[in-house]
DNA sequence: GTCGGGATCTTACAAATGTCAAGTTTGATT
DNA sequence: AATCAAACTTGACATTTGTAAGATCCCGAC
């Protein structure tokens, strides 16, 4: 149940082995193959498997190759410490407007911004051996985690700002926190309860729960803190999970949400709605995360008037962005 | 005439865009080129030469690769604290016996053995910030500036152990040195006279300079000392480099030497030879390495005498060596 | 101005890689 | 022992990548 990462050392050594002779000793497929006794097919799949998981990273070391004007320009629109903006791809080609193309884009933002977050959270590390990093949820962190492979970093503390998710997907708050502890050698701690309650009573009833508790200490007292935004639409990653209802979604709009993040709801301006759901998330709210150092982290357009809406809210200290989604915000 | 690495900007830009597109946006080389206005031939040379430069890094995270049995085999021959095997390749195929083969592995061993080295260099620096690192020269050193991308280390001192060449190649200690103080952040220093002096008297003279001295005050002080087994052959890299004549070569042969390190020849036992050549080598001397915590770098069958000589010395205290040469000093 | 020389482009082709459908093995389940 | 599903192999194919040869262009040296 625990899916891939738990599935078995056999075929991660089988992976590293098939990496080594293609990257390193520089094979090609069908030499790895014959080598392993295996099939050119399997080689293929290994290695395909092994840098989407994360067992190969490739790294860029280049001081710039983002957007330093619209970094700039987003820096004093909204107040931020800093922006680090990925490059933007604009359309991808002339024919193509429809849904292969949003596709493909959305794919590009999300490892784009998770590449240039884990970048941060490795500086960070790297000034700070005793951090305490909280974390948001998402695809976005997701990726964070498959570039944080080979930041070492024994003395530091993972700590999930919030709930988890029932599904156990590779994006939920604890595959995220489990994931970089893992990658860095830290330590990992969770939220032990479910993102959203099922009542603004049972919140409170799982608030009060001791080990609850000790962790939101711990979160209170993060150096750092990654938090996604999430948009609010029918193909949002909160509807896909069936984390909130078709109906529940529509309310949230008449009350004027336009965005998340960590599962509670904003307006336009960045402040809270007045929604139930509100009051059922399980959550660092808002108060916290304005003593926290956050860090905003948005991918892919249909984000922009939530990120937008959110930086409006002045809890983001700084932002990573993909550059289509930046350019939209500004305008341009 | 300073080479690849200052000939421009321009070109490091290209490169860095280019590979952003390629291996984060997920362009195919068509798209790319595209993209950048130039074609898919200079973008599949762009894409070689950052990769090649060490622009972009391919790194494996994997605690395990390496041959277990065959290292620790090696650490207790030769008393070594400890010791990195890289995979063995064996005959890479069933047909071709001779230079093609030959001249595979030998490219497979530096770069393999770099990347090991590098990772441990790594290592070192991230348990000690303020670390001194001496260096030697070669190829194998070379590679291993080109997998010490991405390391962050201020802090740290990188000291050369020798004299320079007078060519400017990639793997002159200068260049060493000077790529690995840029990659990580840290500061260069040199000996700032060549390698092997006209003559003994002549070494006493650039010896007795003050920043000579200065440079080996610090040398002695290394934290660690990677250096690389030279063997002693009409095809070793001494003599590519007309670093010693083909006259010097049989001499140095008939008084006893099987191989060298830093410039320093040595017997099948691993003791200095008594070579004129040994009194005009600037470098550290056995003596001094003794005091310090020398890693050994061997790649190449070629370095099989020479490397077991080598370690015979008792001088090193780690060893990284490639798989194939391993197994044949073992006799396997 | 004009004469190299080097880098880039164009074009074409060879090699390597990604992918798929259909058959086979393997091992767990019943 | 029979059955099933997952993983793997086989063989074939489409796409992508690597590379070479000649044509051009650009730039500095003379």
């Amino acid at each position: 149940m625990l899916e891939m990462s738990a599935e078995g050392h056999e075929s991660q050594m089988l992976m590293a082995r098939a990496a080594w002779l293609y990257y390193v000793a520089g094979f090609n497929q069908e030499a790895a193959a014959k080598r392993l006794g295996i099939t050119r097919a399997r080689i293929n799949k290994l290695l395909a498997d092994a840098r989407e998981s994360g067992l190969v990273s490739i790294q860029i070391n280049q001081a710039y190759v983002g957007l330093l004007p619209v970094e700039e320009e987003l820096r004093s629109r909204y107040g931020l410490d800093f922006c680090v903006c990925t490059p933007e791809l604009g359309q991808t080609d002339a024919g193509d407007q429809g849904e292969a193309a949003e596709e493909f884009l959305r794919g590009y933002a999300f490892r784009a911004v998770g590449m240039a977050a884990a970048a941060h959270l490795k500086r960070h590390l790297q000034a700070n051996r005793t951090a305490v990093i909280g974390t948001g949820w998402g695809r976005t962190l997701e990726q964070m985690t498959l570039n944080s492979t080979g930041i070492s970093a024994p003395d530091a503390r993972f700590i999930s700002l919030m709930g988890s998710l029932t599904a156990n997907s590779a994006y939920n708050p604890f595959e995220v926190v489990h994931a970089l502890a893992r990658a860095t050698g830290g330590e990992g701690h969770f939220l032990p309860v479910p993102f959203i309650a099922d009542s603004a009573a049972d919140r409170q009833v799982l608030l009060a729960q001791r080990s609850v508790q000790q962790a939101l200490v711990l979160a209170r007292e993060a150096t750092v803190a990654y938090i996604s935004i999430g948009e609010l639409t029918e193909t949002s990653l909160l509807r896909r999970q069936e984390m909130i209802s078709a109906d529940q979604l529509v309310s949230l709009r008449a009350a004027g949400a336009v965005g998340d993040t960590n599962g509670l709801f904003f307006d336009a301006a960045g402040s809270p709605v007045d929604h139930e759901l509100n009051s059922r998330t399980i959550a660092l709210g808002f108060d916290d995360l304005r003593q926290t150092n956050v860090i905003a982290l948005v991918a892919g357009v249909a984000k922009q008037h939530a990120a937008d809406a959110f930086l409006r809210s002045g809890v983001a200290r700084g932002l990573v962005i993909d550059g289509d989604t930046a350019l939209r915000i500004l305008g341009k």
